[in-house]
DNA sequence: CTTGCCTCTGACGTCAACGTCAGGTCCTAG
DNA sequence: CTAGGACCTGACGTTGACGTCAGAGGCAAG
């Protein structure tokens, strides 16, 4: 695939692919001209970044990441590692959790006092 | 309450209560010779705009969102927005559980090629 | 009164993940 | 063969949430 279409299907810009690379978390091959082909598998690549991104993983972070997911395996350190995001990731969701029920409290409480908001009463 | 106290309490820096104040996040009394006096319900107003940043909002959004949680009334539009974000995180922790899965997945298959983690099999 | 810590107001620095622009190349349809 | 997208490599710009430094004042203790 070439780079406008690994963007338009994992849904990023061509831009973020390029630093991708730069950053070392996606490789390309080059055709003889030296526009990059990428293999199908890297729109899921990328949705992965994605995910690790959105959990507040730096591009560092993903680098020391992806050998594992790469190669199915992992030094003991890298699992440490693996464990540390994951549970880094379920106190982000706790927080999210709580958040989420503030939230929901003003909005319960918001309706108490606009109620009519299109309830036909 | 002083401004370190404050911070410490909250856990945040005092750059960022400061910084607060600027976006009209966090008003503060000010005491006769300029410094500013925070009640104790401060601490947890920061844990709130904390746990609203980590819920990725801006802190243009946690203004238009903070007159519902202070007065505890909100216009039809400010409801939306509420729920509107309230959305929001609830597809962040979707995303994060699907992070959350695929590092749990790579952890798994982890174990399987080093298996010697401490476990005296 | 002075020592030492806290606080004040600017104001510039930082860092990540890109956006954007410039100037040039490639390639495919007509 | 030529027009016009898509692509290339730099390289500087942007944004948000602060960090940090400078220079000046405030305040409880000894």
């Amino acid at each position: 695939m070439r780079i406008g279409e690994v963007a338009a299907a994992a849904g990023v810009s061509v831009r973020a692919l390029r630093y991708y690379e730069e950053q070392g978390l996606l490789e390309a091959e080059r055709s003889p001209s030296g526009q990059r082909r990428y293999p199908a598998s890297a729109v899921d690549r990328v949705h992965f970044i994605q995910q690790l991104y959105a959990a507040g993983l730096t591009s560092k972070d993903v680098l020391e990441l992806l050998p594992c997911v790469h190669t199915g395996r992992a030094t003991p350190a890298m699992m440490a590692r693996l464990v540390e995001q994951r549970d880094g990731i379920d106190r982000q969701i706790a927080e999210l959790t709580r958040a989420r029920a503030r939230l929901a409290e003003i909005i319960r409480i918001g309706h108490e006092h606009v109620p009519a908001v299109g309830a036909a009463s």
